[in-house]
RNA sequence: GCCACCGUAGCUCAGGGGUAGAGCACAUCCAUGGUAAGGAUGGGGUCGUGGGUUCAACUCCCACCGGUGGCUCCA
């Protein structure tokens, strides 16, 4: 047996010692599942009319510790679906367990928790397999309670489900609770308002963040990179209202589907309109208002605006899952044969952003391209030997880009292939940021054409495509990826200027606006307070450059600067300072 | 939406059936200071909202609003 297993039957084990104490505590509790997890492991309980809460736990890890000393051994039984039936009659969720084991034919089979004149403490029924006895179960915690469904699916019952830990040893713990610790530090709801990035208002209501001025710089500094590489590669910006009549998405084919999940606006007359969910409807009909030749294709639209859609309130999160939200989002019209280059254009543009955002150079991203399902080719719309000759160009294009890409057959969307870039935050959640998505419907839906060399009508390819994504989940995954502490070029303030007393005041103030003229954000702090608790400060706001103006400074010595986190100082002139900031 | 927990000053939080506290922040004054918190004084809260129980509710109960964690792992 190797590790890995004999740390998933340790996980597994400490999942039945929950329950044995739990049990004790709680007799008339009903059991759902319970398997290992990657930190430990968890159970499922139906409690009945008194609910577990984490204050609990205290009790449960007692009994639990108990048990753990008491060295059980575990001893496997198999016995017949009848027995099984029989002996835990009074459980519901065990007795379906059974009905399942029935259905496939196989026997049941019990672990006994077995002391040491041999008698059974505790019985479950349990495939296992299992450490030899609880002793051997090492260190563990109880994490967390939580709701899930029965079999998890929301028509059957909730049950409660109560999380734990388990570590070879108390360092593993320790290690583990630093490492939620860490993680802790750098969530983008925590950071968001220490640093005075974003805010939130009772009034605007639950997802709907507003963004401070140092916040606001941030974004618009991803958004002018994100531009000005867009601008570089043939596209054009577009803007468009954020309101529309709901026949538009009547017309795409959205309505059916995702009517409930928008905002609904009302006018003065019978005119039903919505906020807009997305944009690439209204960019159709730009591109729909002319005669277009195959001579003005690729046409490339490209705008930051905002969406809008009604999530559920538990499926807020901070930045990362709003009710308003800013996409950079573009939309190319081409012909099937531009496809390669469209989509190498996309890729290089998605390279060079987010090997400046830091994200790229990591290496912490994966790509798919989701592909349809051989076995169901008629649940995608538009032509097969388009989606074979897509597939196929996305697969080299990538290829070509020297992206390692993963194959996701069935993953498609029903019009049309896919290219995926997922990136890594900081606690290893999985953001998809940059898309590339071709659809050959949407085309067909609004009727879209241009005219071929033939003098015929022909249908374009559309491309949808987006960079960062949103950029408020951007923004939360990097203020985690750098905790705040952003590079210079995308710093809300750049440099703090720190007078050592009034005298240097004059100085300050000039230094400051030859700073600002040459484009860097620079403030001053006035010394109203001692220069250890505004160097303090300038810290704690991760301002990335910090200088500090004395006697020495303004008698025509060059500026003594302390980058963010520095334990020292350093020496620049004036041009030093700006170039570094560049 | 569902389950659990939470909601007290701008922020982080303590408290508890008899109408409230700390630290930070803020303001004023003193200190004019050279590298991660100088000192003093002061302002600020219908204890999320609405209802109920009670002589009395910020505290207990109910509903609503808001926030956090979870709702993929199959005996």
């Amino acid at each position: 047996m190797n590790n890995e297993n004999a740390l998933f039957n340790m996980r597994h084990t400490a999942s039945h010692v929950m329950s044995y104490a739990i049990k004790m505590l709680r007799p008339d509790v009903k059991m759902g599942v319970g398997p290992a997890t990657e930190m430990g492991f968890y159970q499922d309980y139906d409690f009945g009319q008194t609910p577990l809460s984490v204050d609990d736990f205290k009790a449960i890890e007692k009994k639990m510790r108990w048990i753990v000393n008491k060295d059980f051994a575990l001893q496997k039984r198999e016995i017949s679906v009848a027995e099984a039936k029989e002996l835990f009659a009074g459980d519901p969720f065990k007795m379906a367990l059974i009905e399942g084991i029935e259905k496939k034919g196989e026997a049941c089979t019990l672990y006994d928790f077995v002391d040491g004149e041999g008698n059974a403490r505790y019985t479950d029924l349990c495939a296992g397999p299992h450490v030899a006895s609880t002793g051997q179960i090492g260190t563990f915690k109880l994490m967390k309670v939580a709701g899930a469904y029965w079999r998890g699916d929301e028509n059957e019952p909730m049950l409660t489900r109560v999380y734990g830990g388990t570590f070879a040893d108390a360092d593993g713990l320790a290690a583990h609770l630093h490492m939620l610790e860490e993680a802790a530090k750098r969530d983008h709801r925590k950071l968001g308002k220490e640093l005075d990035l974003y805010t939130t208002s009772d009034l605007i209501g639950s997802g709907l963040p507003l963004f401070t001025p140092r916040g606001t710089v941030v974004r618009d500094a991803i958004q002018d990179e994100i531009m000005k590489l867009q601008y570089a590669h043939g596209y054009r910006r577009v803007a468009i209202p954020h309101i529309c009549k709901k026949d538009l998405y009547e017309t795409s084919g959205h309505w059916q589907k995702y009517k409930d999940d928008l905002f609904h606006v009302h006018g003065k007359g019978d005119t039903e309109f919505v906020m807009k969910p997305m944009n690439c409807p209204h960019h159709t009909q730009i591109y729909a208002s002319q005669m277009r030749s195959y001579r003005d294709l690729p046409i490339r639209y490209c705008e930051v605006t905002a969406c809008y859609r009604d999530e559920q309130p538990g499926e807020l999160l901070g930045l990362s899952r709003v009710r308003a939200l800013t996409q950079d989002d573009g939309h190319v019209f081409c012909r099937m044969g531009q496809i390669k280059d469209e989509a190498a254009k996309i890729i290089d543009i998605a390279r060079a952003f987010h090997t400046k955002t830091g994200m790229w150079a990591e290496g912490n991203f994966e790509v798919y391209l989701s592909v349809r399902d051989p076995e169901k080719p008629e649940k995608y719309l538009g032509d097969s030997a388009n989606w074979d000759i897509a597939e196929q160009l996305l697969e080299e294009v990538a290829a070509e880009a020297g992206l390692k890409v993963k194959r996701e057959e069935g993953e498609a969307a029903f019009y049309g292939p896919k290219l995926d870039f997922q990136f890594a935050d900081a606690i290893g959640r999985k953001w998809q940021l940059t898309t590339i998505q071709l659809d050959f419907v949407m085309p067909d839906r609004f009727d879209l054409t241009y005219i071929n060399e033939a003098g015929e009508k022909e249908r374009p390819v559309m491309i949808h495509r987006a960079i960062a994504g949103s950029l408020e989940r951007f923004m939360a995954v990097l203020i985690e990826h750098y905790a705040g502490a952003f590079p210079a070029w995308m710093a809300p303030v750049q440099a703090v200027l720190l007078p050592v007393g009034q005298q240097h005041d004059a100085f300050t103030d000039d230094l400051q606006k030859q700073l600002m003229t040459a484009g860097v954000r620079a403030e001053i702090d006035v010394p109203t307070e001692t220069l250890g608790k505004r160097i303090r400060a300038s810290q704690k706001a991760k301002v990335p450059f910090s200088i500090i103006i004395g006697d020495t400074e303004t008698g025509g010595g060059p500026l003594t600067v302390r980058r963010y986190g520095a334990q020292k100082d350093e020496q620049m002139t004036v041009e030093e300072l700006i170039s570094a900031l560049a």
